[in-house]
DNA sequence: TCCCACGATTGATAATTGTCAAGCCAACAA
DNA sequence: TTGTTGGCTTGACAATTATCAATCGTGGGA
């Protein structure tokens, strides 16, 4: 694994207070492959080999069930997942696929759980880790299940403004398509939940969007940082 | 605390393998309460002062937004909540409340963070714990975004099935207006996709189901392990 | 015993969301 | 340039789900 590899999972919140030696070992089994887009990197229901990093590019995840499908997160650089599954040895419970190129660091599952048995600082990492991506899930749930589409959609646009600077122009970070799915609604009705948003204050231009009141907007998508909020 | 509850707290794998010591400081700051039915324990957005154990009786974690309101999961002896919201200091993300007359250890989040630095067996069973967590909302985040409700009951009655035993007559084990709720429905619509499923060999009488044509049920369900399995 | 409260059910209706088919448009290759 | 592809949009329609109002039924409490 070249150096700058090693440097910038080394520095992650999740690997950086481990001992020397315990990190040397975890990347000793580990390696780093380049992949093209749309390539699917690990499917549902496979026993978990590999932690993955992303280094660069973007990664999907999402899953099936009965001819349908739902895409549940994005992961971009510089994070992990399928920690889960890793950590307890269990069938992943989604599939990945690479949204663009992308550089991944697989780091063979064995090796995680055997230094997580041996280093108390990397296991305490984990734990903040796997907090933090817990509570995330929950307010995704919440999303779902307190909004409506036109609401989700809204709040999406908030969070997205805010995490493009805060300015009242900027562009959707993905696809239609692939964010109708995120949202857990068909691309159609995410075409009509655009022009539904847009008396409340907000034009669209393919890719771009404009709050042009933002009051007006947020007075609709009533934000709420128990939901939309990614820190805590 | 009352040696009793001591006990059955440290059996908890949670618990289990932490250095007596470190148990015991736990204990200290520690307390059981008994609280009736219906009282609303812990509120969204406030400060996690307090690991919750539910020695007996059963808790609902729910959550609000903008008047609206949504079971997001039951919590049953002998379990621990809002462990994450504990382990990263920061506000409870649901709100919970007891469904009947209940027993809930308090344990300050204070020192369980604080043995949680200290205590490498501790850690990694929180991990253990937070992994678990994890994957069972990830899977209802699936059951949610990919199944119909009329699919979700089916599926939840196949789970309750089998939690009852596997016997073709069972009794649903709260009731209807939440089970809606947790399934994110209204209790209308329960009556409705109830009825909706009868074609299918479901017969209902008041909380007790019986599955007549399980074949046929299982048919419609189509139960998958990587959503409905509560194991892995 | 009767009455009340409360959850469950039902019917009527409306809102939301999905499906299908067609058309539009920009990117790209021949 | 032309043709093709793929994503996006639109319209018409159907399915799903929610809302509102009324009723039913059961289990306490007076």
């Amino acid at each position: 694994m070249p150096d700058s590899s090693f440097r910038e999972i080394r520095d992650l919140a999740l690997f950086s207070q481990m001992a020397d030696e315990n990190f040397s070992a975890l990347m000793r089994g580990a390696y780093v492959q380049n992949f093209p887009a749309q390539i699917e990197l690990i499917t549902e229901g496979d026993p978990s080999d590999f932690l993955h990093v992303v280094l660069s590019g973007s990664v999907d995840l999402f899953s099936a069930w009965n001819d349908r499908e739902t895409s549940l997160a994005t992961v971009r650089p510089i994070s992990t997942f399928i920690l889960a599954a890793t950590i307890k040895d269990a069938p992943y419970l989604m599939s990945a696929r690479t949204l663009e190129k992308s550089r991944i660091a697989l780091i063979p599952s064995q090796d995680v759980r055997a230094v997580f048995d041996i280093d108390g600082n990397f296991a305490r990492a984990i734990v903040t880790e796997l907090a933090q991506c817990y509570r995330s899930v929950i307010k995704a749930q919440k999303d779902l299940k307190l909004r409506t589409s036109l609401e989700r959609l809204a709040n999406y646009l908030l969070r997205q403004q805010r995490r493009a600077g805060g300015a009242a122009s900027f562009d959707l970070d993905f696809e239609k398509r692939r964010l109708a799915s995120v949202l857990g609604m068909t691309a159609e009705n995410l075409s009509r939940a655009f022009k539904g948003l847009q008396p409340y204050g907000l034009e669209v231009d393919g890719t771009r969007i404009t709050v042009t009141n933002q009051a007006e907007f947020e007075r609709f998508a009533k934000p709420n940082p128990l939901i939309d909020d990614g820190s805590t």
